[in-house]
DNA sequence: GAGTGGTCTAGACCACCCC
DNA sequence: GGGTGGTCTAGACCACTCC
């Protein structure tokens, strides 16, 4: 049985993606939806309150709830920041990955105070080139427990880490936090990622946890400026 | 009275802050929560679910309600994205702001979908300069509508514009969409910033929202790549 | 006053985890 | 089996907006 508040919400989405309810229109009442769908008050506002978290509608007490408008224009590689997804899924399959360095290390302090393990703990040390119909797009230099991670190998570094884990080790990845900032470019992004000098990079650093908490996964990401943006939607308070 | 929900979540995120649940710890089940603020289950779990969406703790069934760990270094300006702030909040005041220029011009296309007006609505163009101890960090060019936003000054601008929407207008700020990417550091950038020709900037590109819905601000920051940095947590689905 | 959403209750049943 | 969280109900009362 699926759960109701999913149905709720995918029929509200799917009705503000195809214009059914265009920008600005008012979507149903709570009372009206808990009709549609025999269902109580309380499970059409999570359904709706999901709704608003992603930025599709707003609500106001005393009002309705209305749709969203969406203006900013897309980027070539729009990257939306609160959806946790691998650089596979993100580049819709179209990606594949250059294996530049893969070897086991003695973690840093930076590395095991990011993965919650002790300092000279090895790690796996991954520095890999991603690729979009053999352009270059991004460099990304990945740290992982293998007490964590186990059996990893070239090959799966040349496809989605997120795949083996999910899929293979069947463990799930649960969320992640990241922080974005802007960087010059260096001999490496030059070289692999065919920049000039004066040409930046936006740089992405990320801890990534699976569900149970333990975090599997630090890594900074170096991204072609030209080609990456990331989008947000935030809410005050 | 004040809302359940926002005591329980304030009671455990204290505890979480000041160590009494430290890392890794489990907080109390919802059950024995209940009792402790004598109230259902349901207004727990709103509660802990916020504690959730923030990054601070992580559920699972069958187990119980853990501290995340938070651990990757703090830049010297951080901007919590999903936090919608205005600078001189996010410089904890100790920012002010140049006026570089102040005039009303006709919306482009681009200003006009952004601001859901029409092309060649009157809007007002402001570019300013943000300083922190009168070291400049961020360029912005900002527009808006004087018919949402009427009787902005030069005074207001060097202020804060938020809290003159918010506490002069009496309007309440909603939401915002933002766009983040690098960018090559131009002349202005250079003059105004004081940066050399390689170092970049940490652009973001905003619509603002009021509580209705209306989009109020549209916004093109450049940030010095060197101080700035966001952090953004996400889920999984 | 009618209509809307915000909060809250006191239960229920189920899925999952660990013992 | 006992403890946990996830979903859901069928109400209730309140706050806000518009007429």
């Amino acid at each position: 049985m699926k759960k109701k508040y999913m149905m709720i919400y995918e029929d509200v989405k799917r009705g503000i993606l195809d214009q059914t309810y265009p920008v600005g229109a008012q979507i149903p009442d709570e009372k009206t939806m808990c009709e549609k769908f025999s269902c109580s008050r309380m499970t059409v506002k999570k359904a709706y309150d999901m709704l608003v978290m992603e930025g599709l509608i707003y609500r106001k007490q005393g009002q309705g709830s209305f749709v969203l408008s969406r203006d900013i224009e897309r980027p070539e590689v729009e990257i939306k920041e609160r959806e946790l997804i691998g650089f596979t899924k993100a580049t819709s399959g179209a990606g594949r990955s250059k294996v530049l360095r893969f070897q086991l290390i003695f973690a840093t302090e930076k590395i095991a105070k990011a993965l919650n393990i002790k300092p000279n703990d090895p790690v796996y040390d991954i520095l890999r080139v991603r690729l979009i119909k053999d352009r270059p797009y991004v460099i990304e230099q990945t740290y992982m427990s293998p007490t964590v991670i186990p059996g990893v190998t070239k090959e799966v570094l040349e496809g989605s880490i997120y795949s083996y884990i999910e899929d293979e080790l069947v463990l799930r990845i649960g969320a992640a936090q990241k922080i974005t900032s802007a960087d010059i470019s260096n001999d490496i992004d030059h070289k692999e990622l065919g920049l000039q000098d004066i040409e930046p990079v936006l740089v992405v650093e990320q801890i990534a946890f699976l569900d149970n908490g333990t975090p599997f996964e630090y890594s900074i990401s170096r991204h072609r400026y030209d080609l990456f943006k990331f989008s947000v939607y935030s809410l005050r308070r």
